[in-house]
DNA sequence: GCCTAAGTTCAATTTTAAATGAAAACTCGA
DNA sequence: TCGAGTTTTCATTTAAAATTGAACTTAGGC
């Protein structure tokens, strides 16, 4: 069997390698990979972040992918979800066209975006179906103990709602 | 086209049919289907607790099933779900095999056995594993940056897990 | 103590969510 | 402005999760 190897400065053929994961960088992204599912965060984007959390410098697109051997797809959508949700941020330095990666300085601050975007709009919209709920059931002479469970419901839901806009005020003002 | 239908004492052929969900049903269901993917619970079992949650008396394990069509084995594994997290409770009436469903008293009680199995785990075992990458950290002398990062997670999982444990006492004492 | 209604289990199936990667789009240095 | 270097998009593939239902077990009325 023979192999060509093939190089001109047209295909440069340049196939860097990247250093595999450390048994602390795989540890800390099995935590921050089970925190995420009970936020219902995906593993990937999880995975990214514990990478950026565990590097002293911000890194750059190429090696998040090639040291967590992912996809350029979900390199892209995970990085596009933290920085939505204000987890990571992005730096540029002069001369290069490539963005450089690392988590934003305050993780009660990342927390506090990603339950914002989470929680709140499903808790908001539903107020208007709760309150249209338990008119519903006053007008059509639902048992009390229905009534009753709704009009708790509602209540909670207010209060839940209270609750999150107070301690997640949105940001800027 | 000629349809035969025998009906003997041996197979009554009894097929009960139920009442199709009504409009407010079908509503409270998307309202708790919506709330339960905020906490990972699966969807049939949003829809089981949302039909007790809505019928003024308790309901049989035919009723429910019939009512969402769902299949028996889905109902059996959601009211086991329910009852283990205290969010449900049955009844047994004498005379018959049958047992009989209904929401538990306290919704925020219900909530509070969910939070209790869903979160408190996660963070009582990532404890030690914190502490570990924390301390080997320091050992092999791992950036200023990074060490201190991995201390604030270090303080953030005892702080949850304190707050959580007096939030979310366990059932008896 | 039978016997059957009532409920459970779990392998197979269906459904849903996530990851991939090739092609398109953008971006900035030259 | 051009074009290679980057990043994004999104149809397809893959993987994970939820649901089903037939076989099995259990409970309790007779």
């Amino acid at each position: 069997m023979i192999t060509l190897s093939i190089k001109t400065s047209k295909t440069p053929m340049k196939k860097p390698h990247f250093a595999p994961l450390s048994a602390q960088e795989k540890e800390l992204i099995k935590f921050f990979v089970k925190m995420a599912a009970i936020l219902g965060v995906q593993r990937s984007v999880a995975e990214i972040y514990a990478l950026l959390y565990s590097s002293p410098e911000a890194l750059e697109f190429d090696v998040i992918q090639g040291r967590l051997a992912m996809s350029k797809g979900s390199v892209s959508q995970g990085l596009r979800f933290l920085k939505g949700n204000g987890m990571v941020e992005s730096i540029k330095v002069k001369g290069s066209r490539r963005e450089r990666w690392q988590p934003s300085p305050s993780l009660a601050a990342s927390l506090v975006g990603l339950l914002r975007n989470q929680v709140l709009p499903s808790l908001e919209e539903s107020k208007p179906l709760l309150q249209k709920l338990v008119d519903e059931a006053s007008d059509q002479n639902f048992s009390a103990e229905v009534i009753d469970r709704l009009t708790r419901l509602q209540r909670w839901n207010s209060r839940a709602l209270e609750l999150s806009t107070f301690l997640l005020p949105p940001p800027e003002a």
